[in-house]
RNA sequence: GCGCGGGUGGCGAAAUGGUAGACGCGCUAGUUUCAGGAGCUAGUGGGGUAAAACCUGUGUGAGUUCGACUCUCAUCCCGCGCACCA
């Protein structure tokens, strides 16, 4: 019988399934490891070929620790809330609900397909009430707590009332709090709850009706839909992701990420530290705050600028120039987000008509407004050195205002000077300090003079954690006489209303305004709903105890799972979910609920599969087609084609004509015969008729292929295209492997002795098999199944001593094919119970000098050297053996060069 | 501007400082099969040769080294992230 995949994969899944293979269950006894996917969106598409990339690896990387003896924990669910089904309902009328529904059981049948060693019992879903629960909780338990800087953790907000009554704390004495009333005492709270209602510029989005967090704003446009975004004043409920800045960043230095992963995460925190300073403003003499980096350039200060948002521009306009600055703050409100992003080049501002004063010199400085100030950032006014800061530079320039260096020996007579170096000048105290020195000195300076302080700042803002939405969890929060009040625990979840239409209500209210009732105790409940990342921001530690009621998870699973040991997604989740997680995760360990305070300790980011069009030349003003290889002859239009017209770039002229009616008369102009036709590495989208869907891949060639091929297109973490022409190599390889065993319907496995020669094919294929899969290299673990295969063929070897081995070893890559063989090698149990063959060291050492080797680190070979080396050629002998460098002499070997039959070079040190 | 990755055959790619291009695709030749497809054998960086020999070759230039795709410096290009962040 030949390798008939279709039966095979067919029959091992619902095998699987039935005799749940894969089910986790706790047990303390053994070790555990959790691998973990970063859960789909289940989008209308379906999945196409680049989306089980991750999944594939991490399937493989579960089914190797299982045979390594682990208790593995696979589990998969969906993120089932979000903006893309609740578009689609406001489009078509048609129930988010039901069109999610209807995606996840597409996703599922096409995930089924592929084979995975998902323990599918331990699905969540986000939209889930069940689910969302906890989703909730947790909001609830973050609105219940408050940031203590003191001891650097979140804690029970009756702590801090206790201590507002009794001592005050921050500027709120007891007097001030005892005497609140309840709204004021509310409002005073949030400023200190984790989970708050605030007043902030937030990011709106008119098209998509909503508010939106930063990482979901990219270039001023929304990365959903990319419609435009501007910022507005709203007051939404906000995370104080903000308080965990520091702890975001210092955690991690612990996390086995990649570099450039942690590297955005560090930007995206932005740590700044530097100093603040007072400076005495206008007619008033009001002290303005600003936060520099360079505190060491104060006499290089030659004017102030304060952001057009900032409170005290009112204060500090002087009546001649009022006309001049509202024209100004009128332009500056105009500009969306994203036309301030496109004319960054431009300098723009207003002169406020007051002036300040350098607290360190005495000087009267001017102070102006311009939008290269942020709000958001600081305190919303700097102190401009324009020798030392190219933007303060360029305004100096506009505006012709002063340019003083205080660097020796700089030239700013063209550009600033950045750069923190060189000896210190005009600069009274810090006359002839190294910049670096001057920094710290000026710093200590202010802070004994009392003009300012240290001061770290972080770029990290709280997330706005509203959305006026339908599809998401509601926020289990009433307004009791107007204060947001927590509903009871025991009221959760609550679930989302029905509605009858999905756009916001005529009022301009989120959607939920068209709920009938949506009230608890006649109070109004909040209208809007929580964003995408609340769902996926803890849903690693419901897989652990997936079924709970009484608690996201309980002690016993979560001290057992602990954290995910390896996650593995997309880096586009980088400043997202990623940070989001992170904190999420922070908070509950703060508050006792989870024992890991860091969620995911390895992450690994697969590259993105892109599509690879194929592109047909109709010469322009005709129905002919040139071959790509002519087309410079002619003056021709590209055109995209269906990639499945096209095998191996040649085009099926028969298939293109049915295509398309206009096609149906083409003319080929042809090269040899044949229609070659253009290619690009494109996005993977149905308008480039580039999209390979799995589901074919598994009919064509099967799961196990796909498997394959997917690992061996290149590094997992590199981005690459996908070439359907490369697969046949990998089939042929399974094809291969299948003959091993049988030949029609005889089979040939016999149960002689293995030679060494044999045996040194496996072993080598177990050490690389260790070696890759621990370093997520897996193309290099296929082709070394296929170097095997190679070498075992040539040896004719069909021995069970060896062949068995080797079928466990396939068997995380190509888990079905290598199932029926263990089944028909005469086991009844699952191949992923086996264990891993134990790799022997010397039985891959090489016997003879065929290869070059080194004597450093992995040792091969001792040599018999004689006492006397020259460099040009020595006559020694070399003997194989597993043994640890030796002395020559009274000198080491570092190195020894050997080609077959004479040492070409020696390393002494 | 700052930061992080990368540049190796026609293509995807391998190479603890030690025979560069493993493995696969594609291509070429041979062979097998009624055929479709597939299988098997050999070859395949470039130049050179009847075949060898030989010369050359990992973006570019220098350096360290007996020896560099690999380490250091400079430079060019590509990808990604962050960015009027003071």
């Amino acid at each position: 019988m030949e390798y008939d995949f279709k039966s095979i994969e067919q029959k091992w899944q619902s095998w699987w399934a039935e005799n749940k293979t894969f089910q986790a269950k706790e047990d303390p006894s053994r070790k555990k490891f959790y691998v973990l996917d970063m859960f789909p969106y289940p989008s209308g598409a379906g999945l196409h070929v680049g989306h089980p990339l991750g999944y594939i690896a991490s399937d493989i990387f579960s089914r190797y620790k299982r045979l390594q003896g682990y208790n593995v924990l696979h589990p998969m669910g969906y993120d089932s809330f979000g903006l893309p089904a609740e578009q689609y309902a406001i489009q078509t009328g048609q129930h988010p609900e039901v069109t999610t529904t209807r995606n996840i059981a597409r996703y599922r049948s096409q995930l089924d397909r592929i084979g995975f060693s998902y323990d599918w019992d331990r699905e969540v879903r986000t939209c889930d009430p069940a689910y969302y629960k906890w989703t909730q909780w947790a909001f609830l338990e973050m609105f219940d707590s408050w940031y203590d800087p003191d001891a650097d953790k979140a804690r029970p907000i009756r702590e801090l009332v206790a201590r507002l009554e009794t001592t005050g704390y921050g500027d709120v004495t007891p007097e001030r709090w005892n005497a609140a009333s309840e709204k004021e005492k509310s409002d005073l709270l949030m400023r200190w709850r984790i989970a708050y209602q605030g007043e902030t510029a937030v990011n709106w989005c008119p098209q998509l009706g909503t508010v939106l967090a930063n990482d979901e704003v990219k270039d001023g446009l929304s990365v959903r839909g990319g419609y435009p975004v501007e910022q507005k004043k709203m007051t939404q409920w906000q995370l104080r992701v903000s308080a965990y800045a520091e702890r975001l960043l210092a955690g991690l230095d612990k996390l086995d990420w990649t570099d450039s992963l942690k590297e955005m995460q560090r930007n995206w925190i932005g740590k700044s530290e530097g100093t603040e300073l007072e400076f005495l403003c206008g007619e008033q003499q009001l002290p303005v705050t600003v936060f520099t980096t360079r505190v060491d350039t104060i006499y290089g200060v030659t004017f102030m600028v304060l952001a057009p948002e900032s409170a005290l521009v009112d204060a500090l306009t002087v009546p001649a120039q009022r006309a001049a600055v509202d024209e100004y703050l009128t332009y500056v409100k105009k500009k969306t987000e994203r036309e301030r992003i496109a004319e960054t080049k431009t300098v723009t501002g207003v002169f406020t008509g007051s002036y300040g004063t350098n607290p360190v010199t005495g000087e009267k400085i001017p102070i102006w407004i311009s939008e290269y100030v942020l709000a958001g950032y600081g305190t919303g006014a700097i102190m401009a050195v324009p020798a030392h800061d190219s933007r303060d530079y360029a305004f100096a320039k506009k505006f012709n205002l002063p340019i003083v260096p205080i660097i020796e020996g700089c030239d700013v007579s063209e550009e600033s000077f950045d750069a923190k170096e060189g000896k210190m000048c005009n600069s009274g105290f810090l006359n002839g300090l190294e910049v670096k020195v001057a920094i710290e000195t000026a710093k200590d300076y202010v802070e004994a003079k009392g003009l300012g302080r240290r001061k770290t700042n972080y770029r990290l803002r709280d997330a706005i954690f509203s959305r006026q939405r339908y599809w998401g969890e509601p926020f289990p929060v009433y307004y009791k006489d107007g204060i947001p009040t927590a509903l009871p625990l025991e009221k959760l979840p609550l679930t989302l209303p029905e509605i009858s239409e999905f756009k916001p209500a005529e009022n301009g209210e989120p959607p939920l305004a068209r709920a009938k009732d949506w009230t608890y105790e006649g109070w109004p409940l909040e209208k809007s709903t929580m964003p995408g990342f609340a769902g996926s921001s803890a849903y690693y530690l419901r897989y652990m105890d997936p079924h709970n009621d009484n608690a996201l998870v309980s002690r016993e699973a979560d001290e057992y799972w602990r954290s995910v040991d390896l996650y593995i997604g997309g880096t586009e989740h980088a400043t997202g979910h990623l940070i989001y997680s992170r904190f999420w995760n922070k908070f509950l360990f703060d508050r006792g609920y989870v024992c890991e305070d860091e969620p995911f300790r390895k992450l690994i980011n697969q590259g993105m599969i892109q599509g690879r069009s194929s592109f047909v030349y109709r010469v322009v003003g005709t129905n002919t087609f040139v071959s790509a290889g002519l087309k410079d002859g002619y003056q021709t239009t590209e055109i995209h084609v269906d990639i499945s017209l096209v095998r191996n770039d040649r085009l099926d002229l028969a298939g293109f004509k049915a295509w398309r009616p206009e096609f149906a008369d083409a003319d080929f102009i042809l090269e040899d015969g044949e229609y070659i036709c253009g290619w690009a590495v494109e996005k993977m989208s149905k308008s480039m008729y580039n999209v390979v869907n799995p589901d074919d891949i598994c009919d064509t060639y099967g799961a196990d292929t796909l498997r394959l091929y997917e690992m061996f297109l290149g590094p997992l973490e590199q981005s690459k295209p996908w070439d359907t022409k490369g697969i046949d190599g990998v089939h042929r390889f399974l094809k291969r492997f299948w003959r091993f065993f049988y030949d029609g319907d005889t089979c040939l496995v016999s149960d002689g002795e293995p030679t060494r020669e044999e045996l040194k094919a496996l072993h080598k294929l177990i050490g690389k098999e260790q070696e890759d899969i621990e370093a997520f290299s897996f193309n290099t673990t296929v082709s070394a199944f296929m170097i095997a295969a190679n070498e075992l063929g040539a040896l004719k070897c069909n021995k069970r001593a060896i062949l068995e081995p080797m079928v466990i070893l396939l068997s995380p890559f190509a888990p079905h094919i290598c199932e029926e063989l263990w089944h028909r090698l005469g086991h009844e149990t699952s191949v992923a119970d086996a264990s891993f063959p134990e790799y022997v060291e010397s039985y891959t050492v090489e016997d003879s000098c065929t290869y070059a080797v080194s004597f450093n680190g992995k040792t091969r070979f001792t040599v018999d050297l004689p006492k006397s080396l020259d460099k040009d050629g020595v006559e020694a002998a070399v003997r194989p053996l597993d043994q640890t460098a030796k002395y020559v002499g009274d000198q080491t070997i570092v190195k020894v060069i050997v080609v077959p039959g004479k040492i070409v070079n020696i390393v002494l040190k």
